[in-house]
DNA sequence: GTCTGATGTTACCAACGTCAACATTGTTGA
DNA sequence: TCAACAATGTTGACGTTGGTAACATCAGAC
């Protein structure tokens, strides 16, 4: 039989609201149903999140935090530096691929407003500021310290830019001879314009 | 006296929504509330949209279309081709800006499935074209037809990137001096880069 | 002038987020 | 040891939402 105290409610809950995110979406996520499968009453989440919206933002710091881990062990495992910059942006792409919802959860509604939740923002920015760190290593031509700042936050953008258009499926196959758009190809020809 | 029939339900539910959503934010946004305001009853909206996510396409759908003008507009009006490249990004991300909830609606969870709705990704990606259309001007290098494409791609990503960047709120502010982001400088550096 | 389809209304349902009041348990200090 | 307390879980309810079905009203075609 089972006891009257969860004991790991917070954690159960959050775990399975992300296998339910990931599996029937962000707006089929609902408290109830999550309290229905982890088998507790209905009210039971809100003596661990005050809100929904806690819950949320739980997952989505979550998410950095993996996500962080993620980039520095894919880049660590590159052999030189160039590589590493490859690597880091595959990388990045690859877990808003492998975690579509929760990755589109990190950057939505979510951090919408700065100082309601400043952790939050705080393990995003962190989150960037690494991936530029491994960028500025890169850039030790004699430009201006302006011109590197401008070009390391370039490289972030794009590789934002290119993991939003993959995850809004817009095939940017060639219009002319049709082929695949390789994402390393890409990054590789970005690299190859840096100074 | 009000008629029976309103003679307009379809556009003003739709203007309605998108003043809502700007003033509101896309979670506030019901279509009860919706026809309560136009002063109709709650399901007559269901005789125009067989349901809320039509209603959204169609607002997503009239933004891209709203978008791409907008492009066209402000890139047309630039006296040089350097100047018309930098001004399509800085209008991207003033569109993006002026229009925020709007924006994340359109690259939001209405174009999720492709297949579900292929005009929303017509418009989507023709208004991408335009973009690269224009891009693809300044490119007359010496470059291979992949290696230009490919950095036809990396420009549009590299604009969506510091939308969604800006968008986010986060603030890419010189980490040592301080000094504020300017996103006309960020392109004009990559532009600099081109072969 | 009637018939028909388009449009709007009323009544209803299930599900959701959230709150208040109550029940049960683990813990802690006398 | 045990009573008080805080933490945790339950029950019941309220208001709102998206959506359906059945009915009412209107405009235009025959």
């Amino acid at each position: 039989m089972a006891s009257y105290h969860h004991g790991n409610l917070r954690e159960t809950l959050l775990a399975e609201a992300r296998k339910q995110l990931e599996k029937e979406g962000i707006d089929k996520l609902s408290l109830r149903a999550l309290a229905r499968t982890v088998g507790v009453s209905q009210t039971a989440p809100y003596r661990h999140f005050p809100d929904k919206n806690a819950l949320m933002i739980a997952m989505a710091t979550s998410g950095f935090e993996e996500l962080r881990q993620y980039l520095v062990a894919r880049s660590g495992a590159s052999p030189d530096l160039d590589s590493a910059l490859v690597e880091v942006g595959l990388a990045y792409v690859d877990f808003a691929k492998n975690n579509t919802a929760l990755y589109k959860l990190m950057f939505g509604p979510a951090l919408a407003n700065k100082e309601s939740c400043p952790e939050l923002y705080e393990s995003a920015e962190s989150c960037i500021k690494a991936l530029q760190a491994l960028i500025q290593l890169k850039l030790s031509a004699p430009e201006s310290d302006e011109t590197l700042w401008y070009i390391t936050i370039n490289a972030a953008a794009l590789i934002k830019g290119h993991t939003s258009m993959i995850l809004e499926g817009i095939d940017n196959c060639h219009p002319d001879t049709g082929a695949d758009f390789d994402l390393s190809k890409a990054l590789k020809v970005f690299l190859s314009m840096l100074p």
